[in-house]
DNA sequence: TCGTAAACGGAGTGAAAACTCCGTATTGTC
DNA sequence: GACAATACGGAGTTTTCACTCCGTTTACGA
């Protein structure tokens, strides 16, 4: 998945790697992915050309960052999807939000198309909005594109707020969770095809999300 | 409400005003808002020099647009507050959704908190809740902040998708209005409080949002 | 039509930030 | 303990981009 292919890391890289990953989040968290590769290297306490050893550009340690997060939010999936009783689904929404919550600094690039991890997570996605229809704990018309959609409402929030306070997403995903219990009349709307999100590759940058 | 103070502007100067809002809504849009400032001049077919007298800067060339989306807002907000029967609500929501739709540019800094307008779309969006409530079109135990997490949610899901697919917000904002609908139980978190919506500076830029 | 205040274009400037280079230090193996 | 191989720091390079300056042009009142 990430870029080191070949033999492991000496000692001192591999902590360092470490460190400038957890730097990397926090700096990002407080300044947004505008923040230069200079103030992660200081924040990690590593020389400028540590950083680019270990990441050859600033786009690849973003989407290194980004890799944890999807690699997180599929193991999570994956928990979800042994919970009985159709909660799957709320448990999986929640749980992600939580951990977004904790690693906002580069979820503006998370949710673009372009990751496989995103495939493995929305097929997961798709097996816990079954087992939830089956419980008849969702509503009928309900797809896995409405949850995609979801996801990045809860991302919006996320980005507005700031991570630091649970309560708000917490709130909100209420709010999308009672939309989804079943009820009498279907949504108004069709629902959007997969192809239509297939087709989005996050516009809001002029770069492909992924180096 | 801008920078202008004193006499009109020759009938030129006006002109390329406009062409300059324009080519930055579309840049912006088409760029994100690091796309730079000569890029815009081009579109807009003027030089830098014309864009400079006219917006001291990029980020008052961006308040500008923020501005007209949300005078436009308030407009929506005060023309749904017209609407019986405590649908105005919903309406104000699709038909902010679908303005903001065709504005994605400037977005992210749209819904910052130091702009004197939100306040004012703020008071108005809370006599619409107001009003649907009296008319048992939500839910009791929703609030403000609600809503305000509800366009939160709307614009992440505007930023990642573009703005080009009614469908898509459409969608979503159903989910949100059935989430909203009157129901037995009430939300299971607490509502947010208006002043932790207030103290959140839109973190994820690091300069405050209006210049 | 003429004069002037206002506006125009766009090359030039300075700062900021991504990325490189290389002399020095550290790790781990024989 | 010595010696490669690997890693380290941080000053220097290059590029990008916001912003300025000034000689030329345009609008418009008299």
């Amino acid at each position: 998945m990430l870029v080191e292919g070949d033999r492991p890391l000496r000692s001192d890289a591999a902590k360092n790697r470490e460190r400038l990953l957890r730097a990397a989040g926090q700096v990002f968290e407080a300044q947004g992915l505008e923040a230069s590769v200079a103030d992660v290297a200081r924040a990690a306490g590593v020389g400028m050309g540590t950083l680019y050893r270990r990441f050859p550009s600033k786009d690849a340690l973003i989407d290194a960052l980004v890799t944890g997060v999807l690699e997180a939010t599929v193991a999570m999936a994956e928990e979800a999807a042994e919970q009985p009783d159709g909660l799957g689904l709320e448990k999986f929404l929640a749980a992600s939000a939580s951990y977004e919550a904790e690693h906002v600094g580069c979820l503006p690039k998370v949710w673009c198309n372009d990751h496989e991890l995103i495939h493995v997570a929305r097929r997961l996605i798709a097996r816990l909005l079954a087992d939830a229809k089956v419980h008849h704990r969702v509503r009928e018309d309900l797809t896995t594109t409405d949850i995609t959609l979801a996801k990045w409402s809860i991302r919006g929030v996320l980005e507005t707020a700031g991570g630091t306070n649970p309560q708000i997403w917490q709130r909100h995903l209420d709010l999308l969770i009672a939309g989804m219990r079943p009820a009498g009349d279907k949504l108004p709307h069709r629902p959007v095809s997969q192809a239509q999100v297939d087709r989005i590759r996050y516009s809001s940058q002029a770069d492909p999300c992924v180096s």
